[in-house]
RNA sequence: CGGGGAGUAGCGCAGUCUGGUAGCGCGCCUGCUUUGGGAGCAGGAUGUCGCAGGUUCGAAUCCUGUCUCCCCGACCA
């Protein structure tokens, strides 16, 4: 528990934190920190799997109702396919067996017995044909797409699925890479090249606008390196996040497929000649990995900082209840208040409040609405309610300039009538210090591969260089790759907005043709 | 999956070497005091010591196996 507290012995103030271990001290730790004194997520006995508590699954309702709408808007419907998807399915696609093959939750029986005081899976009831959990459903859904094609006028297929998905990672972290995960998938089928990579572009275009307007956390969209790619794909796009520590989370990805699944699918239409083609495809997919992103951009050492627009409650309402008969005027006087606010609209949307009735200290419930990351916590009084006052948190500014919490005292009516403004203004400021950030925090002049070396050794949060390159494949990239994984660093993405190239590849020595970032990463 | 660390009350930990009735701090419950703030005093509740075997008169402690978590690596849209 951190306080404000003046020592003893020099009677300075010592700021402390509701977090016990800062961003400074252990980077990796506090982030486990807040995941846990935020309630968002904890443990759950099974390897790699949490249990999304209400707060942290809120926030993933929060994403998935307003990335839903944007995916709807641009023309896609929601369905739903199998968990379970048959073995014989992967194996038609070599380069997405090579992929996923290692990672893959097997079912192979269907049936349990007793055996000695124990169940076991009952040899009779062995699967005829093993069924894999679902690490992604490009198969599953390619099969469905060579069932509803049949002529140039079927397309495009525009898909949209919420679901869960299986991946046994060797190393898992909360949000950022646990053995399940929810995500949106979404899978078009297109009559052109050029009608999928535009899809493939869009859904990116989507992501980076959710990314930065929603999440107010900045991010660079790109293409994928040869290396990077999905297995299957033709190209890969991402949109990259800079976290605190100066590392690259991959938050949301696009693809395009080209004809590689609807050849392993069989997914072909006549076309308006009468000539049998394949369909291109496209997937894309953004996952509760950005909750990890949103933790990682925003949260600070007295926990997390939850932007406005994903708040499940942007408005905290906390009596200082002390247990007397004033008690229930307080909480009249409060609720009186919640009603005035829900009438507001922030966002264009009313604005979601909470009147904390819970009976513990109001002390400690502000705290807990800290560390969770309330956007405002109004704390009420008696003196307040006979002011006709309440006293107004900003979570994004919790101290002010003498280090003390800063506390504003309002005029209920003042507060009521610029809260819209207020929110509107944390998550616009969020977003600025992130944006700053992020620009601060990416070199653009490293001209040779030594001077790269020593700008990620100078720094134990050196953030990304972007640099010129030859694009080499194969054995050359390889190279490339060796290289840079000697320095703990990768290939994140060519930004769609870099500036051209010039000069000559600060890896290969060749004549550069477009720039890359480097950086450490999730 | 390899190397290292850890698992004892809700949380953080001591106890393990050297086997002998389960401890501390915070939190929680009750009462009194306090009241613009993360309160004070007093009393109280809470444990299959991760799980399963074994050794022993007796296991948190010793042995074997196993599960989970953390760090580093390998792996990873």
């Amino acid at each position: 528990m951190g306080v404000m507290s003046a020592t003893p012995d020099n009677r300075s103030f010592v700021l402390k934190h509701a977090l016990s271990v800062t961003r400074e001290q252990d980077f990796a730790a506090w982030y486990q920190a807040v995941v846990s004194e935020a309630d968002m997520a904890e443990e759950s006995g099974v390897r790699g799997c949490m249990v999304i508590r209400p707060w942290g699954y809120g926030i993933w309702e929060q994403m998935q109702r307003q990335l839903d709408a944007e995916i709807k808007r641009t023309g896609h419907e929601n369905c739903y396919f199998p968990l379970f998807i048959p073995l014989s399915y992967f194996e038609k696609e070599a380069e997405h067996v090579d992929g996923f093959a290692k990672e893959m939750a097997v079912v192979t029986h269907h049936r349990l017995i007793q055996k000695d005081g124990r169940l076991v899976p009952d040899p009779d009831a062995k699967l005829e044909e093993p069924l894999v959990v679902r690490p992604t459903s490009e198969t599953v859904i390619g099969a469905a797409f060579s069932r509803w094609v049949q002529s140039w006028r079927d397309l495009p297929v525009l898909i949209n699925q919420w679901a869960n998905v299986v991946r046994w990672e060797m190393r898992t972290r909360m949000f950022l890479r646990t053995t399940e995960f929810l995500w949106q998938e979404g899978h078009t089928a297109h009559a052109t090249e050029a009608e999928a990579r535009e899809e493939t572009l869009r859904m990116l275009e989507v992501y980076r606008r959710f990314a930065e307007d929603i999440v107010a956390m900045p991010v660079v969209a790109g293409e994928k390196p040869e290396n990077e790619r999905f297995p299957g794909a033709v190209s890969t796009y991402s949109i990259e996040a800079m976290m605190q520590d100066g590392k690259a989370l991959q938050a949301g990805t696009s693809h395009f497929l080209g004809t590689t699944f609807s050849a392993a699918q069989n997914i072909r239409f006549q076309n308006s000649e009468g000539a049998q083609e394949l369909a291109q495809t496209t997937s894309w997919g953004v996952s509760t990995r950005m909750i990890g992103g949103l933790i990682m951009t925003h949260g600070d050492d007295d926990g997390l900082c939850v932007p406005p627009r994903l708040a499940p409650w942007q408005v905290v309402i906390v009596p200082m209840l002390r247990d007397t008969a004033e008690d229930d005027a307080l909480l009249a006087y409060c609720a009186e208040i919640a009603r005035e606010i829900e009438a507001q609209d922030a966002f264009r949307e009313p604005v979601r409040v909470l009147l904390d009735r819970k009976a513990a200290k109001a002390t400690n419930k502000r705290w807990g609405w800290v560390k969770k990351g309330a956007p405002v916590i109004v704390e009420v009084g008696g003196r307040d309610m006979a002011g006709g006052n309440v006293s107004v948190i900003r979570r994004d500014r919790l101290y002010n300039e003498a280090g003390k919490l800063d506390s504003a005292v309002m005029a209920r009516g003042d507060f009521v009538a610029g809260l819209s403004a207020q929110l509107a203004d944390i998550q616009s400021s969020l977003y600025r210090t992130a944006r700053e950030r992020l620009d601060a925090n990416i070199v653009r002049d490293i001209l040779d591969a030594d001077a790269l070396s020593a700008f990620f050794e100078a720094s134990p949060r050196p953030g990304w260089a972007e640099v010129n390159w030859s694009k080499p494949t194969g054995a050359e990239l390889d190279a490339v790759v060796e290289w840079l994984k000697a320095r703990k660093l990768t290939l994140r993405n060519v930004p769609v907005d870099a500036l051209p190239a010039s000069g000559t590849c600060i890896f290969t020595g060749n004549v550069a043709v477009e720039r890359v970032l480097v950086g450490r990463s999730y």
